[in-house]
DNA sequence: GTGGGGGCTATACGTGGGTATAGTAAGCTC
DNA sequence: GAGCTTACTATACCCACGTATAGCCCCCAC
């Protein structure tokens, strides 16, 4: 199974470029320092169509918003119908990885981070009936937990490249990090009785402080 | 164990005022939306002050970068000399987590996050010894996803805190926060079977790219 | 053709905010 | 007490950039 990002009808419009360059130097720049002169140069279209077409910067964001969402949430559906898929956050949000990285550490994007937790907790009801002893946290909270390390990849992506020694949007890059990954999840970091010391000692109110 | 924030020496100086005002601003604002105005206001200093100290906007950053880092190496010395914490990558921040999340998604921090990794890879590195079958993957791979993994929630905190229901910077959140990273780590997501079976199809060059 | 509407450009306006300068007051040294 | 350094303030400068306005060109309807 290969995810493609289908283009719109409209991404050949002068206002389909404009929101694709506004994705692009939001994501590279940040929302601030993204300028709309910038914006209009890389779309090759004037300052002035820019507000013509979007009114103000911050309108401009938030067709970027949409756009993302709308592109996201087609992924989401096909690889919820595709129930073996293999999870790596990054290399196919493409174009789009910094911008979401950005929209998720802004604030904005709440509904994509939401629709990640949900996913996952309808996949995790399903994984906890093939799980020995019952959780003891529900699914929604370990859920949220996950998608957030899900999406560590996509917002720290700078940092995991060097880490891995390789760029995790080139193919080698995103061979090494799913490795990685698989071996990470198909391990346990802690032993079952670890855990369950650790979870008495906060009953007790002793949990440990140190963060790492 | 309780790791404590000791204050430094300085910290009763106009100076420190200026830098623990900065770093609240850039964390609460992020660093354009920030302005030296609003920070010299808090820091109860004139304009000028700040700049006197400072020197500009930039260098006034890079300070509580410096800062920052030298309080969470602190930090990591008290963890590394104490071998049975737990990871609980955002209570103990405390005040910087804001700026920390920011630092890190902006790519500045890049020592903090080596310095986790470092940490991480001596650990896995003692780990692997009592694994039955030997790691696919390096030490720093895997400890460099690891530490991702962790800074997630304090770079996605809205979301987590969302996500649980609680805000994770209150003592109830920070329990929630724990008892599902506990679950998490002592769980592995994908069964060995699974995850040899998805790294022979990245072998045959067939992985699927489906995110998630 | 003529009118009008939408895509588009050129230009101007206003200001927030980083930077720079000038100056004061207090302490220190000799 | 003269001269310096240092902590600090008040004020001015200036320009990048978001916003606003005026108008052009082309296509279509009638």
């Amino acid at each position: 199974m290969r995810v493609t990002t289908v283009p719109d009808p409209e991404d050949l419009t002068a206002r389909a470029r404009i929101r694709d360059a506004a994705l692009w130097h939001f994501g590279e720049y940040g929302f601030e320092r993204a300028t709309i002169r910038g914006i209009a140069e890389t779309a090759g279209v004037s300052l002035g169509l820019v507000r013509h077409h979007f009114g103000s910067k911050q309108a401009l964001r938030e067709a970027c918003d949409a756009h993302l969402i709308k592109v996201i949430r087609r992924m989401h559906e096909q690889v919820a119908s595709a129930p073996h898929g293999v999870p790596n956050p990054v290399a196919v949000m493409g174009p789009y990885q910094r911008y979401l990285g950005r929209a998720l550490t802004e604030g904005w994007a709440a509904p994509l981070f939401d629709d990640m937790v949900g996913i996952g907790e309808r996949w995790l009801a399903e994984a906890d009936k093939s799980r020995p002893e019952p959780p003891t946290v529900d699914a929604r909270a370990r859920s949220t937990l996950i998608a957030a390390m899900a999406l560590s990849v996509a917002v720290l992506e700078p940092h995991v490249s060097r880490g891995l020694g390789v760029d995790v949007r080139s193919p080698e890059g995103e061979a090494t990090l799913l490795r990685a990954i698989l071996d990470i999840y198909s391990h346990p970091l802690m032993s079952p009785e670890d855990a369950a010391a650790i979870r008495a000692a906060i009953d007790r109110g002793q949990a440990t402080r140190a963060g790492g």
